[in-house]
DNA sequence: AATACTACATTTCC
DNA sequence: AGGAAATGTAGTAT
């Protein structure tokens, strides 16, 4: 539900209340003096430090969304609210441009089986991910501990690092749990790097997310259309519904609920020309309710292999010429 | 949490 | 209007 209806007024008008100032909790602990280093985040599981979003950036975000929602639901188990767009337009570039240089991202490879036979997987696109589901919490040292007892948390709790999500992208997970009235404790983040990168139908629907999970997607940079379809059922010869094509442009935010996830599958499809080339920022905000789905997440968003970072002068990301190969931390100290 | 390739049909572009 | 390009769908291999 919408909890705040906004207009233009609104757009011109003080922020409506002063939300939540996400303080970095996810500060560096740099053995430097008086405290340097107030302007990133820091963590022992990120290959090196992100910086904090420039105030400028945080002060018109304060202002979003820029557009009310549209809520689409008028087809069965279909329930989402689409802004376009939600991000204002005089800071998309500039967001979109500073999160696809200074995050980290992967390429991840796994294989699955598909009843006999093994099959390896190249993920055409590049991702990565922050958070930890309910169960768990990030203390101020960056450790992670019981959410309800604070205690630490057994070592072999989980297999993966869940990293904390950095206040670069922090601030917009605040701002649409306010906006949107829904709790997230994930961040995935996914960079469509050309017209072939893509990701094929799927839905939302793990366990681990629960029955009716709310999921907001962001888009930045390029346009990519965002294709929607009915799951088929045994009494759905595909006429009651139709397919759905949204062309996600920079800024525009969908968030989708309810039935969505069970009942509906969606992709990214591969495009030729157009402006798919110039890349597309995606990030989606999710709630986890059990440590699986924090082993889920990061096993295929992160998984082992090398870290890629945004390299301007060729215009593509690039191996990141990390220390001691890869897998190498940040200044910061790992907790014991 | 599959994706790529192919063949062929259909739609869109210009 | 009509040919080219892009897109959509189904089947298969990995």
């Amino acid at each position: 539900m919408a909890k705040r209806p906004q207009t233009l007024d609104a757009f011109f008008a003080p922020p409506p209340a002063k939300r939540a100032r996400v303080e970095a909790s996810v500060t560096s602990h740099e053995d430097q003096p008086d405290g340097a280093q107030k302007d990133a985040s820091s963590h022992y599981t990120y290959p090196f430090a992100l910086p904090h979003l420039p105030p400028a950036i945080c002060e018109t975000l304060n202002f979003a969304p820029a557009t009310e929602g549209r809520v689409i639901n008028d087809q069965p188990d279909l329930d989402l609210v689409y802004f376009e767009p939600y991000i204002p337009k005089d800071i998309q570039r500039e967001l979109f441009e500073f999160l696809r240089r200074e995050l980290f991202f992967y390429r991840v490879k796994y294989s699955i089986k598909r009843g006999p036979t093994e099959t390896q997987i190249n993920t055409p696109r590049f991702t990565t991910v922050f958070g930890v589901d309910v169960t768990s919490r990030f203390d101020d040292d960056g450790r992670v501990v019981d959410a309800t007892m604070g205690g630490p948390v057994p070592k072999s709790t989980y297999k993966c690092d869940p990293r904390p999500i950095p206040q670069c992208v922090d601030l917009l997970r605040t701002l649409t749990e306010n906006a949107t009235g829904c709790k997230f404790n994930f961040a995935l983040v996914n960079y469509y790097s050309s017209g072939n990168d893509s990701i094929s139908y799927h839905s939302d629907d793990e366990k681990f997310l629960g029955p009716e999970p709310a999921i907001a997607s962001f888009t930045l940079g390029a346009k990519r259309d965002f294709l929607m379809k009915h799951k088929p059922t045994p009494e759905n010869h595909s006429s009651e519904t139709k397919p759905l094509k949204l062309p996600l442009a920079s800024g525009d935010m969908i968030l989708m609920k309810g039935l969505t996830q069970s009942r509906w599958l969606h992709s990214i499809p591969k495009r030729k020309g157009g402006e798919a080339d110039k890349g597309r920022i995606n990030i989606t905000f999710r709630r986890a309710m059990v440590k699986a789905g924090t082993e889920n997440y990061y096993r295929y968003n992160v998984g082992d292999g090398e870290v890629y970072q945004w390299d301007e002068s060729r215009r593509e990301m690039r191996p990141w010429a990390g220390v001691a190969g890869q897998r190498s931390y940040s200044s910061a100290s790992v907790p014991a």
